[in-house]
DNA sequence: TGTATCCGATACATTTGTGTATCCTGACAC
DNA sequence: GTGTCAGGATACACAAATGTATCGGATACA
């Protein structure tokens, strides 16, 4: 019996539902397994039998998320070539590379603070930071491969490498999320995509003759 | 009796020296109070004496190291004019502008760990969140002065409002932190340096006529 | 020398979390 | 209906952390 009961997945999920809000709400070692079972409406005996550890809930929870974000971000990368790009077009470029963040998910504040947990907590445990490292790595690299791609259509050039590009852009986006968490602002709003927006195009350079 | 002893003050030193060191190894949550004393070289009773918990604890830490950081850091700050910049040379701006990080202690990794630690705790925390953000915002609006006045002088512009510059360099710091944590690499090594001054050149413009 | 006091150590009571071993129930087979 | 089994509940034993109350020794000072 190699395949697992509906009932069964489903169980894990909700489980890990519950393990995800509550590490944003309390940090990953914050959230007692206990409070997880009670969250997703189960003993503690369901959790054992289902996991052996924290550490093995949070590498599936980290997978799961992993897989997830991959699906909706190859799905947006692979819409964009269907829709014209105005030459020239700064803006437009950069609404398209904005979708794929905002499609992937990768942007709900909630998820955000569980990852930051997550990896501290992966940071000293050997068993979770590898796969989290390995799943991390593949959406980045599906992001970097877009973003290359949406700029040589452009006839653009990246004043820093896409890699790096990236990273600028992670990073700041986690500064402004938490920032927005901190002093209770909503982070969907109109501003932090702007402001997103200008870095981006403070590190685009066009190529005059296009 | 409203000053404190010399004995009680390296006490609590001492103790909050193990507590910083201790976040780092092992986040906020992870480390015990008994931890803590053990390694500072008391017991509990110290402890207790000294803080009356946890949240007291990490406040104490945040000021100590705020106050630490701005102190180098105007120290720093005020030594730039004296250091006569050739008019456009990137680098030396750039070299200035690292330097002033350097000097602040800011960079050391086991804090800049212990740092993301604590911040994570404050979000929850109420009472630690407030005065960790005016302690990091003093130091933000120091080093935003600081950044302007080497602009200004050397007749560029940022392609960013300075602040959107800081939150962007302190997140692209910290990621390439985290990563070489991660992957045992050295910090302080020049491809480090260099990849941040990469990023400081493309955000800087230089007017052409100077 | 006596004594007051500061400050950290010690001892204890309580709480909280963990992991495991065992039990119970509902779905399905026949 | 009765057996079987997966999957989750219950109960227990243990470990770890916390906070408080009390104790003891060094130091200062008369």
């Amino acid at each position: 019996m190699n395949t697992v009961s509906p009932k069964r997945a489903q169980t894990r999920d909700r489980l890990l539902d519950a393990a995800v809000a509550l590490f944003a709400e309390k940090g990953v070692l914050g959230a007692s397994v206990e409070e997880i079972c009670e969250r997703a409406g189960f003993t503690r005996g369901a959790f054992y039998s289902n996991f052996a550890s924290k550490d093995e809930l949070v590498l599936a929870a980290v997978e799961r998320k992993g897989t997830e974000i991959y699906r909706s971000a190859t799905v947006a990368v692979d819409s964009v070539p269907e829709a014209r790009i105005e030459p020239g077009s700064v803006d437009t470029v950069i609404r398209q590379a904005m979708l794929v963040f905002q499609a992937s998910q990768a942007l709900d504040p909630t998820w955000l603070l569980a990852r930051s947990e997550m990896r501290l907590y992966a940071l000293r445990n050997p068993s979770v930071r590898e796969p989290l490292q390995a799943v991390e790595q593949r959406v980045n690299d599906l992001l970097i491969a877009a973003i290359e791609a949406v700029i040589a259509r452009q006839g653009a050039t990246l004043a820093v490498p896409t890699r790096e590009l990236v990273r600028v852009l992670e990073g700041y986006y986690e500064a402004l999320a938490t920032e927005a968490l901190v002093s209770g602002r909503d982070l969907n709003g109109p501003e932090w995509a702007e402001r997103l927006a200008d870095l981006v195009r403070a590190l685009v350079r066009f190529e005059p003759g296009h």
